[in-house]
DNA sequence: AGCTAATGTAGGCAGTGTCAACATGATTTA
DNA sequence: TAAATCATGTTGACACTGCCTACATTAGCT
């Protein structure tokens, strides 16, 4: 089924994990439709029969990605075994960090430019959801008494900003590099998370 | 000397501004060589003599934009008319997040991958200016009391990751478009960084 | 006035995204 | 089972891009 056969079988999937494999080695801006295809062994337009163009394929890793960052974050706050919104909120967070950082490719396509600038509605709604499981926890920790004078819109970008912006530096930029090679991961993870969201037993 | 003069006098400065307003309109992924030197009204490739390749001009924009961002959060330290290390790195906060969100052609340059992937020596040398700007008044904020017991790398990231993330949010991701909206953009602004860096008066 | 270097132009090349026309084969249907 | 249909893959083309080389124009210097 490996070899040449005239169809691929599963070309879809083939495509976005040779896309995903590109954007973690070269970064997504050295992501070619006519490269993807001619690494899988396949004709050079095949990739149009599966995605419209360049930028539905991108929604296409950013949908991926947005549902993986969820389950992410969602699993975390599960297996953190507490209920106390901050703990839970906490978990939250080095979920979604530790995922963004293990998964720069999905990472880079949920918030490119371009994905973000017009959305589908597969994609609009991943969004949504994630969205909705977070601010359901920020919304409980502020009334577990986090920053209670803060206007929940603004506790809400502040939560998401450090995680999103700490990668971002981490992974992407000239600043990051160098701040964060001298920490082993778990730590940071750890250490950043707790400045936004402090666990019960150490604050207060 | 603005009509059709064979030399057009000033086309390095002119090519920046065209990149940065199509960049500001379009989206830094919309830029491209040609559609520059065709609004400008020059040759397609004139803009090859002042910078070597596409890689070198959004290095330009982006040493422009880390010297503008170092130049906005410094003032704004000089301007708050304090010598106490809280309310200085909580003005420079604000001054950052203000310059980003009133300058994102120059914001999106500063951390686009391209740029970051290999800095030019000049662009390293204006990234590490506003570093080192940055994380003395940090340093100056820990030894006040400030999260004595983090990590000053793990302070320095945080720090700086909220009003980089918040920035990026509002400018160009789904979540943040949803977010900021409701708020008015000073307001927001004070908000997000009091979250980081609380004025002395109003903490402890 | 003449030389040189900087600046701009013209044309070409390889690479890209996207489209239309065609080829192949899997799936349905009579 | 045979035929028809549709999804999937191929080929070739077009316009666009970055970038290169050869050439044209002009500014600035001696």
């Amino acid at each position: 089924m490996t070899l040449t056969t005239y169809h691929h079988g599963n070309l879809s999937e083939a495509i976005l994990i040779k896309a995903a494999e590109i954007i973690d080695e070269q970064g997504i801006e050295a992501l070619s439709l006519r490269a993807i295809a001619r690494e899988i062994g396949v004709s050079h337009s095949a990739p149009n029969r599966h995605f419209a163009n360049k930028k539905a394929l991108l929604q296409a890793l950013a949908a991926k990605g947005w549902q993986e960052a969820r389950d992410a974050t969602l699993i975390a706050a599960d297996q953190c075994g507490s209920d106390n919104p901050h703990s839970r909120l906490n978990a939250m967070g080095r979920g979604y960090l530790r995922w963004a950082l293990n998964n720069r490719a999905l990472f880079r396509a949920i918030y490119h430019p371009d994905v973000s600038r017009q959305a589908s509605a597969r994609l609009r709604t991943a969004v949504e959801k994630f969205a909705d499981s977070v601010q359901r926890e920020i919304k409980a920790t502020q009334l577990d008494g986090r920053h209670a004078n803060v206007p929940l819109p603004v506790l809400t970008l502040f939560t998401n900003a450090v995680p999103t912006g700490a990668a971002m530096l981490i992974l992407d930029s000239i600043l990051g590099q160098t701040m964060s090679t001298e920490i082993e991961q778990e730590e940071l993870i750890a250490n950043i998370i707790d400045l936004i969201v402090p666990l019960p037993s150490s604050s207060t």
